[in-house]
DNA sequence: TACACTAATTATAACGATTATAATGTAAGA
DNA sequence: TCTTACATTATAATCGTTATAATTAGTGTA
């Protein structure tokens, strides 16, 4: 299953013309297999054995990079560091109150909320649900034609 | 509506023990009568004219104290500098799966949620909902004991 | 294979937001 | 008034991140 990630991975950068570099390779299966969301240093200190001489900078760019071809997401909790997720298939739903049209929205890391509503409400909290609602651009363009 | 605020503010930081300051007055009144979510720098900013001595430290320890007496929530969002926004009655809820209690749970900003899924899918974003879902104290009691 | 061109990596410096420190000022209680 | 604790100020330090310049490596072409 991670292997299927990775490869999709790979294909969707080389599909954009980004090389494959032995840095770039590293650091997806890092995030791939990391159960956690790491820092960017987190990423480097783990890839720093394979690769002793790679740069902090390399992580960065090259996390830059994945969140540009939509591969990793960046998430800015509370503390100093970014934390970055690879994206995986779970998803919310954006919805048309129009049409009823759902739209799948690929967004991680809620997790703060929970934690937070757990810590003010002493509740254990399992899980959540979100939804956005707005109007689909087939409806927005119906509603302008009309005016 | 605002002055309610400030003086519930204000009763809240006395009822902890916190010393009302000219300084933090300011920077609540501020905060109060911002729309938007204002940085350290926009509050500093702000009211270096009424005071020309203020340091920057001084905002960013009264958003901590505020933060600590739950008047202002920090909100990091993609950029490189926190937000902050006064705490008003809006809010979400944390159902129990158990009794079905509903507890309310402050929280501001899933902006950046309806900015991004406005950008990704193309919709014009009204609202969203967001419900969080686990088991509260008293449930957890009752399961605890009788186990 | 050799060459040229472009992208990627590295090392390091710079930046900027935030925090820590030390000194000074200010309010409240005995 | 004196003392003590808390606030503020000014400034230095910290740390995550980004920019820069030099070097390295990959890719296409003759």
């Amino acid at each position: 299953m991670s292997e299927v990630h990775l490869k999709d991975a790979l294909e969707t950068l080389k599909s954009t013309g980004v090389r494959i570099t032995p840095q770039r390779h590293a650091i997806l299966e890092f995030m791939i297999h990391s159960t956690t969301h790491p820092t960017a240093d987190d990423i480097y200190r783990a890839l720093e054995r394979t690769f002793p001489n790679m740069s902090v900078a390399t992580v960065y760019n090259n996390l830059r990079v994945f969140k540009s071809a939509g591969l990793v997401k960046e998430l800015t909790y509370g503390d100093s560091s970014s934390r970055f997720d690879f994206v995986t298939n779970d998803h919310y739903h954006v919805i048309c109150n129009d049409c009823g049209k759902i739209v799948d929205f690929h967004y991680p890391g809620l997790d703060e909320v929970e934690h937070l509503a757990s810590h003010v409400t002493g509740f254990q909290v399992d899980y959540h649900r979100l939804e956005i609602y707005g109007t689909c651009q087939q409806c927005l363009g119906k509603t302008a034609q009309a005016q």
